[in-house]
DNA sequence: ATTGCGTTTAGATATATATCTAATTATATA
DNA sequence: TATATAATTAGATATATATCTAAACGCAAT
């Protein structure tokens, strides 16, 4: 997981000092006495943003007898901006597909939890159980259906006679959505499933 | 001097449990208890990372009955990247204002796709030249002034009948920022130029 | 009214970090 | 070798912040 590097990358970003010696350095080296005095900061002060910077590959270093010169790293600079944009936008590119342990539970909670007449014997109390329970009613409902509370109501009696907490239940956990006493099932995406919750 | 602004955006974003909840986000609207047990945390600190994440204008809130809909805004985490982009590599701030190539071009652009009555003669493929025309064109709107979209629209009709493709490109550059329907014109920092889009 | 649920606020705690001074290291020169 | 300059390391301090629990708040249903 990259997230640690983007983190990284903005903490480097998010001090007023460092960003003003980015600033300085967008117009060429400058070795850290200059930093320093331009400012108005202790030496041991530029050392350690420079090394906050260099961790995060924004600046390089280049050394000439006992003199620092500092530059721009400016495709790194670029890199960490793109980085993060592809991150946060990337819509579900976790995904992952079929497991064995997954299927087994999910078979298991099947057969245990569902009389053969489809009613629910109980609600389960193990969360990876209760939303395998979940998802199996809800995928009965039709996508793009917006349906009344009451409809709501009438679908999960069937299944179990405390229909309002299986109700709040599906909107909890992403399965529905909510708005104005009128529901719709939410794309299979935003469900809530076990394997996220870590 | 907008480097409090940079740093804010940074900041905000240089958290991992913050960067995870923009990343749950970008599937589409979570409610905040559903985002609490996503990650394992409790409600309040839920309702402290949303608190950063707002200031820094990266998400927008809906309230229905007791729940609050979380979503990301798009605009403004794509500007807070281009903007410090922009702060970092503004080399020499104080000549770059009065370059004769900027100048000339834009005089040039001014001339050729500007008709004597002021109507764009045509949108400009190239993406140098249609920025200095959409830049001309916004600059004649009020800063601080909210518009309807029919306002925009009336505004951009006398210069082009194409008035949708133009409010689209006023957003699309960061010239506007939108929000429920609602423009408003962006601090000229915030605009896309052609010189930083190499 | 009372209860229930989701959210927010208040307050506590532990960790992170920006800055300084003082001491140490590295490099070059007299 | 001794001295000067630049950089780093060590240690201290003050501020910021991520997280939690407990309490308060807002809204809807019974």
């Amino acid at each position: 997981m990259q997230l640690d590097k983007i983190v990284a990358y903005h903490k480097a970003l998010s001090d007023p000092t460092r960003l003003r010696i980015l600033l300085l350095l967008s117009k060429g080296e400058v070795h850290g006495h200059a930093l320093a005095e331009k400012l108005n900061l202790s030496q041991p002060t530029v050392t350690h943003h420079a090394a906050k910077l260099r961790e995060a590959a924004l600046i390089m270093e280049r050394r000439d007898k006992n003199t620092v010169y500092f530059k721009l790293n400016p495709e790194f600079i670029q890199a960490g901006s793109e980085a993060s944009l592809k991150f946060i936008f990337a819509k579900g590119v976790e995904e992952m597909e079929e497991e064995s342990p997954e299927s087994s539970l999910k078979e298991s909670v099947l057969r245990n939890f569902f009389a053969k007449d489809g009613r629910l014997r109980q609600i389960p109390a193990q969360y990876k159980k209760k939303l395998i329970a979940l998802q199996y009613m809800v995928e009965k409902l039709e996508p793009g259906v917006v349906y009344s509370e009451k409809e709501i109501n009438e679908f999960i009696k069937p299944f179990h006679e405390d229909y309002a907490t299986i109700r709040r239940e599906f909107i909890m956990h992403q399965f529905m959505y909510r708005e104005n006493e009128k529901y719709e099932l939410n794309p299979p995406e935003l469900w809530t499933h076990w394997e996220n919750v870590k």
